[in-house]
RNA sequence: GGAGGGGUGGCCGAGCGGUCAAUGGCAGCAGACUGUAAAUCUGCCGACGAAUGUCUACGUAGGUUCGAAUCCUACCCCCUCCA
């Protein structure tokens, strides 16, 4: 190919996005030549997605950028089967109204993300249940389950690592990849889509769907699957102190979303700036150049960026200054967690224990307990040893606030009220 | 349905009558060094308690025993082979 590439192609080959493709080249013809229609498929397993999926959100919101149209592909019916792939064993199978609550809290996420407007490159929201749930079994096996060779779906990575481990796989979960392989078609009939993206270990199920496409309906499907994000140090990324980094607010307040990119190891900023953020090539390869410890610019600006696509560009603003004034200057900042204390309650004095607790930053009094006697408990950056210091009016700064510590990074302001 | 194997702390995985709150690894937390990085080193890592300590835990329910994760019985679940 000696054309120059569509911008959409373009974008995911230089910005990483891009780990394998069933036909880059003719893909890159159609994008170039119109509007392509891509999905990716959500599980509705919570009522939030973490950065494990930003990716994939990152890459439909590029396709729309690109101008080409992005489907969302709620699994309301594929929640009910469970996808093997991964797994170890079988997930927990939700109820219809457990699902209804997840798909609500992640069609929030996108809103941030993609545009939902009218237009001829608006994002659609779909939901899988719709046909899936109305599917007829005998139908269904005639029309589309003959396609499927079963000696073939064992060789599928997804299947294949639970019977090599002697791990139990049932006949539901073993259809999931049918099942994710008949939505592909039946986007293709709804919205014309011919594209479907996803992560690298969706690539057999993937693959599968445009098999199927070709079969059924003589129509030419394409794949493309992103790589997998591990940290530089091999880490699979999105774990943090208090568990899965989520996208939703409610589960994970902006100031701590910032402060997860903040904490990027150096070796990772350039890639995540790139997957993670809009900033421009260019701007991108001056920040990752920089030098040393000046690498945390970079790392600030990383932060910022992308916390202001997912929490909007005030709430970036606002963790950045938490965190300048927290931890250039060692103060108190806007957006620490706060929790409310009786006043009457420190008159008597609590033990620092019980403080961290019910501050949030230890969850037993045994495990504060503990972080106090290992030296990495301070009350407004005083560090003690003795785990029974009270805590008390004594404390309070002229706001009426204290500042609690659990090492460098974690803190929280107890209000006295 | 039959035969055999197995279910141990967030995960993996030892232990197979007392010295077991249970070896080890991973993950996690804190400290040191630094740059809110990585690597490295050190400490911690069931709950409650100021503490000798008390309680809860080795699939579930009983039992044997001075004493059980360890032995017995029943049940549940998983795996393999046979039908």
């Amino acid at each position: 190919m000696t054309e120059k590439r569509s911008s959409f192609i373009e974008t995911m080959l230089s910005r990483g996005f891009m780990h394998q493709c069933t036909d880059l080249d003719a893909l890159d013809e159609l994008a170039r030549n119109g509007t392509v229609v891509a999905y990716i498929g959500f599980d509705c397993t919570a009522d939030s997605l973490h950065v494990g999926s930003l990716l994939q959100i990152m890459a439909l919101r590029w396709l729309q950028q690109t101008g080409h149209k992005p489907i969302v592909l709620m699994g309301g019916g594929t929640t009910k089967v469970g996808d093997p792939s991964g797994k170890d064993e079988q997930r927990k199978l939700l109820d219809d109204e457990g699902i209804a609550r997840n798909m609500a809290g992640i069609r929030r996420i996108f809103d941030r993300f993609l545009s939902f407007d009218d237009g001829p490159s608006g994002a659609i929201m779909a939901n899988n249940a719709d046909w899936l749930d109305r599917l007829a079994y005998i139908p269904f096996l005639r029309d589309i389950g003959r396609h499927f060779s079963v000696n073939r779906m064992l060789t599928q990575d997804s299947v294949k690592l639970r019977l090599d481990r002697d791990q139990p796989l049932s006949f539901l979960e073993f259809n999931y990849m049918v099942l994710q392989a008949y939505d592909f078609v039946e986007l293709g009939r709804r919205y014309g889509c011919q594209l479907q993206m996803g992560g690298s270990d969706q690539w057999g199920n993937i693959v599968s769907g445009v098999d199927l496409g070709r079969r059924v309906d003589n129509r030419a499907l394409y794949g493309l699957t992103t790589p997998l994000i591990t940290t530089a140090s091999g880490a699979k990324m999105g774990k943090t102190a208090q568990g899965a980094v989520w996208l939703n607010e409610e589960r994970l307040p902006a100031f701590d979303y910032w402060q997860f990119w903040r904490n990027t190891e150096d070796a990772d900023v350039g890639r995540f700036l790139r997957l993670f953020t809009d900033l421009p090539l260019a701007e991108i390869a001056r920040l990752e150049a920089m030098p040393g410890s000046e690498i945390n610019e970079a790392k600030k600006i990383l932060a910022t960026e992308a916390t202001a696509l997912c929490h909007g560009r005030a709430a970036a603003e606002a963790a950045a200054e938490t965190a300048r004034k927290v931890f250039v200057e060692g103060g108190i900042g806007g957006e620490l967690p706060v929790v409310e204390i009786a006043r009457d309650a420190l008159a008597n004095g609590i033990p620092a224990f019980e403080a961290l607790v019910r501050a949030g930053l230890a969850a037993s009094n045994g495990e504060a307990r503990r972080l106090i006697k290992g030296g990495g408990a301070r009350v407004n950056d005083e560090a003690f040893a003795q785990e029974t210091r009270a805590v008390s009016l004594a404390d309070l700064n002229a706001d009426g606030i204290i500042k609690l510590s659990a090492g460098k990074k974690r803190h929280a302001l107890l209000k006295a009220v």
